[in-house]
DNA sequence: AACACCAGCAACCGCATGCTC
DNA sequence: AGAGCATGCGGTTGCTGGTGT
């Protein structure tokens, strides 16, 4: 039998275990995960630790905030340019970890498909008894959509020069952190290369001022391939006031052509500008998650496949 | 008030990748 | 070159608090 010294312990972190990791990065910086558990400060692997630092412990995280909407739309246009790459999703949102962005995408779809599965019950007009318990209990309102800001800033995961509590702010292009989020370098890892056939020539031209490549979504892709999946949503998806209303939805390539009219992806109007466009309240501009219950009350029961 | 359900989150696991010797 | 180790990433799971019935 090994001593307890050697079990190595799971579950949820401690205070005390958080001062001891919090204390060997400040030593060590953030590497070395598997020394702590060697030398016996904790009963923890090396993952484990670098987990907690990584998405707890880091300095300049947003714990505890919800996506702002210009978040939620930078999630949205990533994932449908990269995929499920939520690491590298993450770098363009300074202060949101891999697990966050990986943990907001998930809930996003679940809504989807429990949208989409409500939407598309026959009987699901008003009341029905398979109707959901709740569509959305707050609504942060999405009916003031700016438009997407661009990734200006990175964090460095290894970031530790300030231990501050970051307050929320509503947008985290508005958060002040000039010490710690430098601009993104936009290596070649970060940037989308001929990914997508072409693109928005505002952007190309902003994009050309200022060097900052960024994935770009044109709104008309010539080259569009849809998977099964998106062939199902875009059948079920045939009544046109569901693409005004949902906007971009999951399915990668119906965000890209469907969603948000203008640039959909315009990172710069904004930030260049300083000010935020404020989009028409009838184009959604983001996902559907919040929209007033009543709203499918509206909508046409779907075509049967 | 109690219960059931759900969303959000934290953490774990397995695999991939990169680095060192 | 390749084995071993450390780190990173994405998927999954389990827990908890909130909300509706």
């Amino acid at each position: 039998m090994e001593g307890k010294r050697d079990e190595i312990r799971k579950g949820p972190w401690k205070a005390e275990e958080d001062e001891v990791l919090i204390n060997h990065v400040k030593k060590y910086g953030a590497r070395d995960w598997s020394s702590i558990r060697a030398k016996g400060l904790l009963q923890r692997t090396g993952k484990s630790c670098r987990l907690r630092w990584v998405n707890k412990l880091r300095p300049n995280l947003k714990n505890g905030c919800k996506f702002s909407v210009e978040e939620e739309r930078v999630v949205i246009e990533l994932q449908a340019q990269f995929g499920n790459k939520w690491a590298k999703i993450a770098t363009y949102l300074p202060g949101r970890t891999d697990n966050d962005v990986k943990n907001f995408w998930s809930s996003r779809q679940k809504r989807l498909a429990r949208i989409l599965q409500t939407s598309a019950t026959p009987s699901s007009s008003s009341s029905s008894n398979s109707k959901p318990r709740k569509v959305k209990k707050e609504v942060p309102a999405f009916h003031d959509v700016p438009t997407l800001q661009a990734p200006m800033f990175s964090f460095s995961m290894e970031e530790e020069s300030s231990t501050k509590a970051q307050s929320c702010s509503s947008s985290y292009i508005d958060t002040p952190e000039p010490a710690s989020i430098v601009p993104l370098p936009f290596h070649s890892d970060l940037v989308v290369k001929n990914e997508l056939p072409c693109y928005d020539a505002n952007l190309a031209q902003v994009e050309t001022q200022t060097q900052i490549p960024f994935p770009q979504i044109s709104q008309h892709q010539p080259e569009l391939t849809f998977s099964p999946e998106s062939q199902e949503l875009l059948a079920r998806l045939e009544d046109p006031f569901l693409f005004n209303v949902f906007g971009a939805v999951d399915a990668p390539e119906l965000g890209a052509q469907l969603s948000l009219g203008p640039p959909l992806f315009d990172p710069f109007s904004s930030c260049l500008n300083g000010a935020r466009e404020v989009r028409s309240p009838t184009t959604r501009g983001t996902f559907f998650d919040d929209f007033p219950s009543d709203v499918f009350d509206n909508i046409e029961p779907l075509p049967s496949p």
